[in-house]
RNA sequence: GCCGGAGUGGCGGAACGGCAGACGCAGCCGGCUUAAACCCGGCAGCCGAAAGGCGUGGGGGUUCGAAUCCCUCCUCCGGCACCA
């Protein structure tokens, strides 16, 4: 904590942020002063950062994510746009149940606590949020509007009920998305517990309509690692359907999808996943029990064992034959769990010659392998797959194919089976639809209800929202709570009239976070999702930020749903946002993720009644690029405080322009008013760039050049109060409290968040002289003071006569001088 | 295994292919103080008395010049993982 400064003996007054952040706070809540206007002219800009779960403290990872974000609205604002920078809370979801378990708490009243709660630690960090849009996902007002994009969907077919084996996780009692479950050993994204299969029959979003058009990024821009993440999740192939008959009567041939139909020639057996359709019609009586017993196995095997790549491949002959088309040859049909029926066609043509898997398979079932594809120079490989399929190889041993290059071939024997009406050119992708019912009590209820007569028929527009009944036993039994609540499952049906029973599921929580940026823009309207208007107004976002972890959930839920609507009508344009950033993640000191269990967590509260918010703001974006993220490591943070301090200094007094101090022509007043410039030409762009760190390095470096100013005699100079002007202003994204209080010190007039950002003037940044660095072969030798407009001749001629430059050349002529203008000078010295 | 990202002083980190270590932290020396804290001034990559030499994970390459580009290897972090 600062106590008093002395400076050169004269007391001033204390810099105590307890002092006046308050007061700011409040006093541009009561301003309206981050209050976005629909009817405000100006060009505006949506900057939005993820919104939290209202877990029930924020900590200091809170604030590192959105003080980024707030940084740069800031900067918009200042800039002249129309900023809306919103706030609000997912607060459906597991945790608010398991605290109504554990502590017999209603969830509606835990999360409403503490959704309280974070809303004040919020508003304590100064952030220019809008709350007065604010968006509580668990709201009937906003979750009645899930339920009517939910009906939309179903109504397009987009929504659709299905049976399949899905993730369950044991602890939870609850399914997954596919994208929640994590590595390899397959755990709940929530609670770590490993999850297991099961069929059951749930509710789906068909987001696999969007595959190809989620692959397309070339209108939005997204950090690199989050477009290959969703690229690779999506997983397209480029490949071949292909017809093997079977030698069976009236049985459909086995479909089969490979991205090597150039290989075709080497397959020499059949693998069908031992769920596939066909098993059991083409299993033959003698092999009947070894197939069912595997088909057994396979069902209870985990996903676990069954995804392992390391695992041994098994699996059984099942008895029967089916012809290669192309050389028709008869070849035996097996089934394998390394064949996943969820994938293509759920059917291999198996070739192990160039085919890794099926390689190993036939190693260890004694099945035969040819190879059909090698280098072009010849040379036959032999003892393992051989999976190169390039220009460079040739195909061996395949017919007319003979000879043909293995790239040429992919399409030249798609098209031989085409013509032959046994395949065509297929597409096919890894991406599967979104799994979206959970078997729990706190989400938004799915807006449907079962008719004996009519099936499922979604509930009418006017009787939405359907609402959660309180009073439910919320005890995990492997079903939704709302089983068991008579009252309430009891309706009747839309269609007839009849008795009916509700959904009982609930949607996943990522439903509830796949809209709520739409939201934002009209969020207290009662007749709709939102204001067709306003929508168009201010969307799409202009920069979203938020955690990486979501690259294959929320970032892709929410782009699916912008696409989605659009096509059903409801939206005009075909990404949620423009520009993503990434923050990185605040580990605890320990380097593990920051939770309560680990003990780890840092809260802000306390730093903040220490040092203020504006330090810990300061402190957290100067640790290190922003998108880095790091261990907490508070060490640092009195080295802000005193540079804040040293900034308060030199600013808590009136601005005092042409006063008596210092020569305004000579070249202090110069350096200063340089320094400025060039100040405010870095931090602009860093700011821009999220490059906060090396911001506040440059606003340091400013400071340190007006003290020294300072204690030159200049501090009445017009330079020196517009540098120290300048430098509260480029203070007021990262420092609002402090900038705001020396502002009005300076005596300006309320606000400084309603200054225009100051423009860099190239002409004054400029240096009258320039230092160039003068190297012989490459290192560092001399350096040259010279002004920006010295010839280059003259110039040489000055590196040449330098006594470090002589010394290296010996009296000889260098063989090259390289002179990079207004850099560096570089002296080659001649071979010898 | 595949796909990314990253390795720079005691620490966090700077550096359009052009002065490596900006800006800070911790440290050391000095000033202020009865004293300490705070604050202020200075020093500070490593080796060396100096001249100078060596330095951005290891090795190689391209270039007048490489932390930066290329190849290769090592380590750490993240994502995916039998996807035919």
């Amino acid at each position: 904590m600062t106590s008093e400064t002395r400076t050169r003996g004269a007391r001033r007054e204390r810099f105590d942020p307890a002092s006046y952040e308050a007061k700011w706070r409040e006093r541009w809540e009561a301003d309206a002063l981050y209050v976005a206007r629909d009817d405000d002219p100006r060009e505006k800009s949506y900057v939005l950062t993820m919104y939290p779960y209202p877990s029930g403290d924020l900590h200091i990872g809170h604030w590192y994510a959105a003080t980024g974000p707030d940084i740069v609205a800031r900067l918009y604002r200042m800039r002249g746009d129309n900023v809306m920078f919103p706030m609000g809370f997912d607060s459906f979801g597991l945790p608010a149940e398991n605290a109504a378990i554990d502590r017999n708490i209603h969830p509606a009243i835990w999360t409403a606590a503490n959704i309280e709660r974070m809303r004040t630690q919020f508003k304590s960090m100064g952030a220019g949020f809008d709350w007065s849009r604010e968006v509580i996902t668990s709201d009937p007002a906003y979750y009645r509007w899930t339920q009517w994009i939910f009906i939309q969907f179903f109504n397009a077919g987009l929504a659709y009920r299905a049976m399949a084996a899905v993730d369950w996780c044991p602890k939870d009692q609850v399914v997954l998305a596919r994208e929640q479950v994590e590595g390899p050993e397959r755990r709940c994204w929530r609670c770590g517990t490993q999850v297991e299969k099961r069929d059951l029959e749930q509710w789906w979003f068909r987001i696999t309509n969007y595959s190809d058009e989620l692959l397309d990024f070339s209108s939005i821009d997204y950090p690199d690692p989050i477009r290959l993440m969703q690229t690779n999740w999506i997983g397209r192939s480029e490949g071949a359907e292909i017809d093997f008959p079977t030698e069976a009567d009236d049985v459909e041939p086995i479909r089969v999808f490979t991205t090597r139909p150039d290989t075709i020639f080497g397959a020499t057996f059949m693998v069908l996943a031992p769920e596939h359709p066909l098993v059991p019609i083409l299993t033959t009586v003698a092999q009947r029990a070894d197939v069912e017993a595997y088909v057994a196995q396979a069902r209870r095997a985990t996903e676990i064992d069954r995804m392992s790549a390391e695992r041994d491949k098994t699996g059984v002959f099942i008895g029967s034959y089916a012809i290669n088309p192309m050389t028709n040859e008869r070849i035996p049909i097996w089934i394998a769990d390394y064949v996943l029926p969820g994938y293509g066609t759920g059917a291999i043509m198996a070739v192990p010659a160039h085919d890794e898997r099926d390689f190993a398979f036939a190693r260890r079932y004694d099945l035969p392998v040819r190879y059909v594809v090698g280098p072009r120079g010849g040379g036959i490989p032999d003892g393992a797959a051989f999976v190169g399929h390039s220009d460079d190889e040739v195909l061996i041993d395949s017919g007319d194919f003979t000879g043909m290059p293995a790239a040429e071939a992919i399409h030249a024997i798609t098209k031989a089976l085409e013509e032959r009406g046994l395949g065509h050119a297929a597409v096919t992708y890894r991406q599967r639809d979104w799994l979206v019912s959970r078997q729990r009590y706190w989400g938004a209820p799915i807006p449907i209800v079962y008719c004996t007569e009519h099936g499922a028929q979604p509930v009418p527009d006017d009787e939405l929202p359907v609402v959660l009944p309180e009073d439910v036993d919320f005890a995990p039994t492997g079903v939704s709570p709302l089983q068991d609540h008579a009252e309430w499952l009891a309706t009747t049906c839309p269609a007839c009239g009849g008795p009916a029973r509700r959904e009982t599921d609930t949607l996943d929580t990522f439903v509830d976070s796949s809209w709520y940026f739409l939201r934002y823009c009209s969020p207290h309207d009662e007749t709709a999702a939102w204001n067709p208007e306003q929508v168009a107004a201010w969307m799409p976002i202009d920069l979203y930020t938020g955690g990486a972890e979501h690259g294959v959930m929320h970032l892709l839920y929410f782009r699916f749903f912008v696409k989605a609507l659009r096509d059903l009508g409801h939206l005009a344009f075909d990404e949620p946002t423009l520009k993503l950033r990434n923050q990185g993640q605040i580990l605890g000191a320990d380097h593990n993720r920051m939770s309560k269990s680990r003990g780890n967590v840092q809260a802000p509260d306390e730093l903040v009644a220490r040092y203020g918010a504006d330090t810990v703001r300061a402190f957290l974006m100067f640790i290190g690029p922003w998108d880095q993220g790091g261990p907490w490591n508070p060490s640092g943070i009195d080295g802000i405080q005193r540079w804040l301090g040293r900034v308060w200094d030199v600013a808590a007094q009136p601005s005092v322009a042409g006063g008596s101090g210092g020569d305004e022509a000579g070249e202090l007043a110069r350096a200063l008013t340089r320094a400025t410039h060039t100040t405010i030409a870095a931090v602009t762009e860093d700011y821009e760039g999220f490059h906060f760190n090396t911001a506040i390095a440059k606003l340091m470096e400013l400071t340190n050049a007006i003290i020294r100013e300072r204690d030159a005699g200049m501090a009445g100079s017009t330079a020196y109060a517009t540098a120290v002007d300048t430098l509260v202003v480029l203070l007021a994204p990262l420092a609002p409290h402090i900038a705001e209080e020396l502002w009005e010190r300076r005596g300006h007039a309320y606000s400084v968040h309603r200054q225009p950002w100051p423009v860099a003037d190239p002409g004054l940044a400029a240096a009258d002289t320039i230092e160039l660095p003068v190297q012989v072969d490459g290192k560092l030798r001399d350096r040259l003071v010279v002004t920006p407009d010295t010839p280059p001749e003259e110039i040489e001629r000055m590196a040449l006569a330098s006594v470090h430059v002589q010394r290296y050349l010996r009296g000889r002529e260098p063989r090259r001088v390289i002179q990079i203008p207004g850099r560096l000078v570089n002296i080659v010295t001649p071979r010898d």
